[in-house]
DNA sequence: CTCACTCCAGCTTTCAACTC
DNA sequence: GAGTTGAAAGCTGGAGTGAG
């Protein structure tokens, strides 16, 4: 490399060399020595890389060593990057499964306190678009623990279906909440929407606390989200009420979210948040940064199988409570009404572990619905429905993307998303409100998964 | 020469398909 | 059944490029 580069004289080459070569001289006495310490400086020292200089060589990842050293002694470097594998159509993932869920009970420990019912109408103006099944089954993250949606029965109403799952207030504290829709759009004006929501809690409850729930469900299903502005722009979404797309309680949760969905398929992502909630959070609940920082990445890797993602989550999670040499990253800041999308994505994608798709997916999910979250799905969707060469390369995608949705501005997001949504029900043959995921999250092929089958080999 | 930007190789983990 | 291979995902950081 350093003979290539323009301009490097035969000096600046030999002084170059000499540092690689004191540097790796001093490297390799550390590392001898146990210290370690020199891992900072190795070049593109990953976090995954920085994690296995501390581990102890397991058998597996002693296997995987060798099986790489053998790999590249037969074929050399000749590995081939995955941004240049030229992408198959995908076909309709009828491996997916979907089912109805296993009854979706109050869990044991929550259920012996006295039930408190909660009308929503207390809480909020429930616009008279406004749908509990759109809003939550519209991006994937409902199928995610520890949300629990519960479809209603077949031939009934899809807004008698229930969302379930714990809430945290108090920053520690754990409270149960089933959300249940009474009227619809569809029977106004006598029966306008409203929001039902029962909370198991394991002690009486104070207004300011149940106030804490309220403002993360009211987060979560964008109860008071104008989507006036998009449905004018998309009517179709209008016919069916869609534009609140689902996120979580709070922007923690939706952060990790974005990070366990990175380099994985779907049905890993599942895995990994319901082993979150089951290992590290309290009573099933998502873990709070707290939580994730009292175990260390590699437990988290191994328990939770997070794999790499491990490191990243901590950091975040560091960063969230301005500890371990981290400068505090205040959430709250991210959703002033005031911010600015492009202030936020600058703060975001200087984030270790967030790159351009989860910084803009981050921002979407924040409410900036010009954010583009692009990524392989785009490039299958352009190819499989806007005729796309099958020859297209990911740029020449985006910027096919980008103009696009541009007639969409500025809810570029919402039009592609309800796109793609919309052309994963089809291919399922079912409304995704009659979606859910199974009991037992941790199978982990399957269900909900709309990542691309492999071809026969 | 510096800076800002783009490009892309290499990274890690998982799992289905394949081979022995 | 055990072991191996290859594909897939998005992020990181070094290399390359062009403008000033």
């Amino acid at each position: 490399c350093l003979s290539t580069r323009r301009g490097a004289s035969r000096p600046t080459i030999r002084l170059v060399a000499l540092v690689v070569f004191l540097h790796s001289f001093i490297n390799s006495a550390q590392i001898q020595r146990g210290l370690g310490a020199s891992r900072i400086f190795l070049r593109g020292a990953s976090d995954m890389s920085s994690t296995h200089a501390k581990m102890k060589p397991t058998t597996k990842s002693l296997r995987v060593t060798l099986r790489r050293s053998k790999r590249l002694l037969t074929h050399g470097s000749k590995r081939k990057s995955s941004g240049n594998t030229p992408l198959k159509p995908q076909v309709p993932p009828k491996h997916a499964r979907f089912s109805r869920s296993q009854s979706q009970k109050v869990p044991r420990n929550f259920q012996e306190k006295k039930a408190i019912e909660i009308d929503g109408q207390n809480f909020w103006k429930i616009p008279k678009d406004f749908s509990l099944a759109q809003s939550v089954c519209s991006y994937g993250y409902f199928a995610l623990a520890p949300n629990r949606w519960t479809p209603a029965p077949h031939g009934e109403d899809e807004d008698r279906g229930k969302l379930s799952r714990p809430f945290r207030y108090a920053n520690e504290k754990v409270v149960w909440a089933t959300i249940r829709q009474s009227g619809s759009r569809s029977s106004l004006p006598e029966s306008p929407p409203n929001l039902h929501i029962t909370l198991h809690a394991p002690h009486e409850l104070a207004i300011h606390e149940i106030q804490e729930v309220m403002d993360g469900v009211g987060r979560m299903l964008r109860v008071q989200m104008c989507v006036k502005g998009f449905h004018e722009v998309c009517p179709e979404a209008k016919d069916r009420g869609f534009g609140r797309t689902f996120r979580s309680p709070c922007l923690w949760e939706d952060m990790v979210k974005t990070i366990t969905n990175c380099n994985m398929k779907w049905s890993g992502t599942v895995r990994m948040n319901h082993l979150l909630c089951t290992h590290v959070g309290k009573n099933g609940a998502f873990p709070t940064p707290k939580e994730v920082l009292k175990h260390k990445a590699q437990w988290l890797q191994e328990n939770c199988k997070l794999g790499y993602r491990a490191e990243r989550i901590r950091r975040l999670a560091a960063c969230v409570e301005g500890i371990e040499g981290m400068e505090k990253l205040d959430l709250q800041w991210f959703e002033a009404s005031d911010r600015k999308r492009e202030e936020a994505f600058e703060r975001i994608i200087k984030l270790y572990g967030f790159g351009k798709f989860a910084a803009h997916n981050v921002c979407q999910l924040l409410g900036y619905h010009e954010s583009f979250p692009f990524d392989s799905e785009t490039v299958r969707h352009f190819k499989e429905h806007h005729k796309a060469s099958s020859k297209a390369k990911f740029t020449d995608i985006e910027k096919l993307a980008r103009k696009h949705y541009s007639t969409f501005a500025p809810y570029q997001f919402l039009a592609y998303w309800f796109e793609l949504w919309t052309a994963y029900e089809k291919r399922r043959g079912s409304t995704s409100t009659r979606w859910t995921v199974r009991g037992n999250q941790t199978e982990s092929s399957g269900f909900f998964d709309v990542s691309k089958p492999r071809s026969k080999r």
